[in-house]
RNA sequence: GGCCCGUUCGUCUAAGGGCUAGGACACCACCCUUUCACGGUGGUGAUACGGGUUCGAAUCCCGUACGGGCUACCA
């Protein structure tokens, strides 16, 4: 039997939820109602360092402004909680150690200034970045290099540590991605990842391999972004689950901005919005404008959203959701990134005005007036037009 | 530097061996319109380069160039 299609959105509440975030659940989310599936909202809260609160909520409010409500997460319950990794914690380590068991991973007790050492001492023109990797690992201080007793000892008196991935050397790696076709990499080429950080907090790789597989995750979708660090996760599966029960995967290509991955800066930058909706940073007070404060309707963003790395092949550019889910598949999702081009989201934005009936687009509007100072809107006038000129849905100037 | 991904009009893209390389945004011109919008017609504009494979290549292969991503006890 063919296993049950779950697909999930994993973001880190960091802060606002851009266009590429908004977009991976988009896809995320269309292909789980197009194959009847369930789709999953994660909190990848691993990190108390960068936590930012307010930052998951601003997530759920995106999603249930887009329209784009997830099946199971922690707003919405599910049979596979807790949703929220930070939760979750307790679980990690067990699959750590069973990897030390098994001999695919180790302790290491090297501190940041060791660290930082090392990379110092094997810094050369060629190699500006060493890595932690089978060249270097029996120099440094850890289970591999050290002898049974002193990791014992170094363990029992509490010392802080890590457990790290012990890649396989002369190996190659490969997978098929539903969107790329076969990507191949060398195992030596990829250092010994963190898993297990010293907070006993898992690292992005390992939490994301015990959770989807703990969450039953079918097909796992992400930014191109992810694709190099794709060979410690399929390692993992490996040791820890098996290749046979291991997501499909697709790496979506990037969305990028004038110069390179569309970044919030971009936006305050070329003057256009990259959130979804309007994110203030609660330490230092910044305001980052979203799209849907700029005047953009749901449909409008999320079908603007859907063609930017994809499309039907015909030469349809207007859908409606519903459309979007039946005509939706991943292998017409483009393997190139794509350039955001504001003024084409404008007309998408354009577009869905022009078919919404005059009264629906009523509030908006007046919020909009409103927010640009005008008060004592009188609904007649503002249906018949005549408030046009004192105020823009696109209020760029 | 290393590894990975990518490369069709300025931008989003269609065409998965056989066409004058199609559409959309933007831009330009004209038309419609009392104004603002809306709408209509037309136009400029692309297969990065070099080798193969083939009767035939934007499509397949190799190389080069260029672009992007990753290279943290961040995701």
């Amino acid at each position: 039997m063919e296993k049950k299609v779950r697909v999930r959105f994993a973001p880190s509440p960091t802060g606002g939820l851009h266009l590429g975030g908004v977009r991976t659940v988009l896809y995320n989310y269309l292909f789980a109602r197009k194959h009847g599936g369930d789709f999953i909202v994660r909190i990848e809260d691993t990190d108390q360092g960068r936590y930012v609160p307010g930052a998951e909520e601003y997530i759920f409010d995106t999603l249930r402004w887009c329209g784009l409500e997830p099946d199971e997460s922690v707003q919405h319950g599910g049979a596979f909680g807790p949703y929220r990794q930070s939760e979750r914690k307790e679980s990690y380590r067990q699959y750590a150690e069973q990897l030390i068991n098994d001999g695919h991973a180790y302790y290491a007790f090297d501190t940041p200034e060791e660290l930082e050492k090392m990379r110092q001492d094997h810094r050369t023109n060629e190699n500006p970045s060493p890595q932690y990797d089978h060249t270097i690992r029996m120099t440094m201080r850890n289970s591999l290099s050290l002898t049974a007793e002193e990791t014992k000892q170094l363990l029992e008196a509490g010392t802080r540590h890590v457990i790290r991935i012990k890649m396989p050397v002369n190996e190659t790696i490969r997978f098929t991605d539903m969107i790329r076709g076969e990507v191949v990499f060398e195992s030596n080429t990829v250092d010994d990842k963190v898993l297990l950080k010293a907070d006993g907090m898992p690292t992005y790789h390992l939490a994301v391999v015990v959770d989807d597989h703990l969450m039953q995750i079918s097909h796992a979708f992400r930014g191109e972004e992810w694709l190099p660090s794709a060979p410690v996760h399929i390692h993992l599966w490996k040791y820890l689950f098996g290749l046979d029960q291991m997501p499909q995967w697709a790496h979506f290509p990037l969305i990028l901005g004038p110069s390179g991955k569309l970044s919030k800066r971009d936006g305050a930058k070329y003057g256009f919005p990259v959130f979804a909706m309007n994110w203030t940073d609660p330490k230092t007070g910044e305001l980052t404008e979203g799209f849907k404060e700029k005047g953009f309707l749901p449909e409008a963003f999320i079908n603007l959203l859907a063609l930017l790395g994809w499309n039907d092949g015909t030469e349809q550019e207007i859908f409606l959701k519903e459309e979007l889910i039946e005509k939706f598949s991943m292998d017409r999702v483009h393997s190139a990134g794509a350039k955001f081009d504001y003024e084409k989201a404008r007309w998408f934005n354009h577009e869905w005005i022009k078919k919404s009936a005059v009264g629906s687009l009523e509030s908006g509007v007046r919020t909009l007036l409103e927010a640009s100072g005008l008060n004592n809107i009188d609904s007649a006038k503002l249906q018949a037009g005549d408030y046009i000129g004192k105020g823009s849905l696109y209020t760029d100037s």
